[in-house]
DNA sequence: TGACAATGAATGAACGTTCATTCATCTTCC
DNA sequence: GGAAGATGAATGAACGTTCATTCATTGTCA
């Protein structure tokens, strides 16, 4: 029942797995993804990874443990950023468009078609999107811009918003060509984000002479 | 009624099974859904799917047409809306809300899931979108409160911000603990979309004195 | 009308396949 | 030698799909 040990030589064994195990998940699916599929990505037998992870089940909590790690070194270096803008830039194409976009994308509808009906993920990404939906609300709420943006939102307010924007396109990304490159991706996923976020944190006075 | 006998029954009968398969797909998802967790759901026998559906697949596809023809239904009903407020009201009450909230919108999450890997799913799914996005496209480009909103977006882009929020809120949905009440889920979703849309369609005038 | 034929909707056991998981076995390294 | 790491064939359950069979309904004809 217990876990092996985690030290590094065992954390490496399970991040190749889990690295193997993303790039099937995105491929085909949490249950259209064998355990053979994830041992032949990975380079390893099949039952090495009953070594480090209990079930297939535990390799897709410890994915979604992996992303809130992921999300907490971004929001810090969000936080460092100069302006508002530019912190949520650094998040949103983190979060959304480095590396292999459709890859995370993928994963991350994947994640939440199985939180809707697994009680135990749905609480995993309750977990990571709060936080770093607190992060964001914080990055607000310190940030000179996200002061008076007359429009009467709060901090919270402006937050959901942009989150909500953020998943949604996200979801659009997984029905975009396979034909279309990264980068035409995340321009296109970019250009309606920023579009919202310059609308919530309109520098005051432009509106008035629009 | 007066249908000929056997086309009706045959009507009957595929809905029968696609209402069935609606109510699993959002219990279990596409993949952890077996035929004989349809026809038990349904009340039939597994092989008589197969008399109606060429295969698993062809449900699934079914259910993606069914859903636009639907989806086509709200946006008749949202041009006849006296506002433009009201016109999305509708349209987003419907799509998201109503019924069984729970069961549509993680039908759509699992939809968009499958899309990801899936092109032929993907094709519907982009043609309902898109349909979709047309109707709402053309009820802004046509409402007066769609025109000189004061930020310099076109109706194009408007409509693309609304559903990018409106599929946020859906997958925010799957994530609510089941205890939530369908009326509870509706409000919380409606109340973020509606400040978007009150952000999009100010009253000329009213954030000069905001 | 009543006897018989024809139909095809409906059934569910059976088939071949795939899958998650186990474990006897082999390798490596101290 | 032996402890821990790694292997992959074996297992049995579950799956999508098929198809021989049943039987209520409908059509035909004397």
């Amino acid at each position: 029942m217990s876990q092996p040990q985690i030290d590094s030589s065992n954390a490496d064994r399970r991040s190749q797995i889990l690295e193997a195990a993303l790039v099937c998940f995105a491929k085909r699916g949490f249950h259209q993804t064998s355990m053979h599929d994830i041992s032949g990505e990975a380079g390893i037998s099949v039952g090495l990874i009953y070594r480090y992870f209990e079930n297939k089940e535990a390799v897709i909590s410890a994915m979604a443990d992996r992303h809130k790690e992921e999300i907490q070194q971004m929001l810090e270096r969000a936080r460092q950023a100069p302006s508002l803008l530019e912190s949520l830039e650094i998040l949103f194409t983190a979060h959304c468009c480095e590396n292999e976009p459709r890859l995370i994308s993928a994963f991350v509808v994947d994640l939440y078609a199985e939180a809707s009906r697994n009680p135990h993920v749905a609480d995993l990404t309750r977990d990571v999107l709060e936080t770093a939906m607190a992060g964001v609300r914080d990055l607000i709420a310190r940030a000179p811009e996200g002061q008076n943006t007359g429009n009467n939102l709060t901090p919270g307010d402006l937050a959901e918003l942009i989150f909500a924007v953020a998943r949604g396109m996200l979801m659009l990304d997984v029905l975009r060509p396979h034909e279309m490159t990264a980068a035409e991706r995340r321009t296109r996923q970019l250009e309606v984000t920023r579009r919202l976020w310059r609308l919530l944190f309109k520098p005051e006075g432009e509106l008035a002479y629009a």
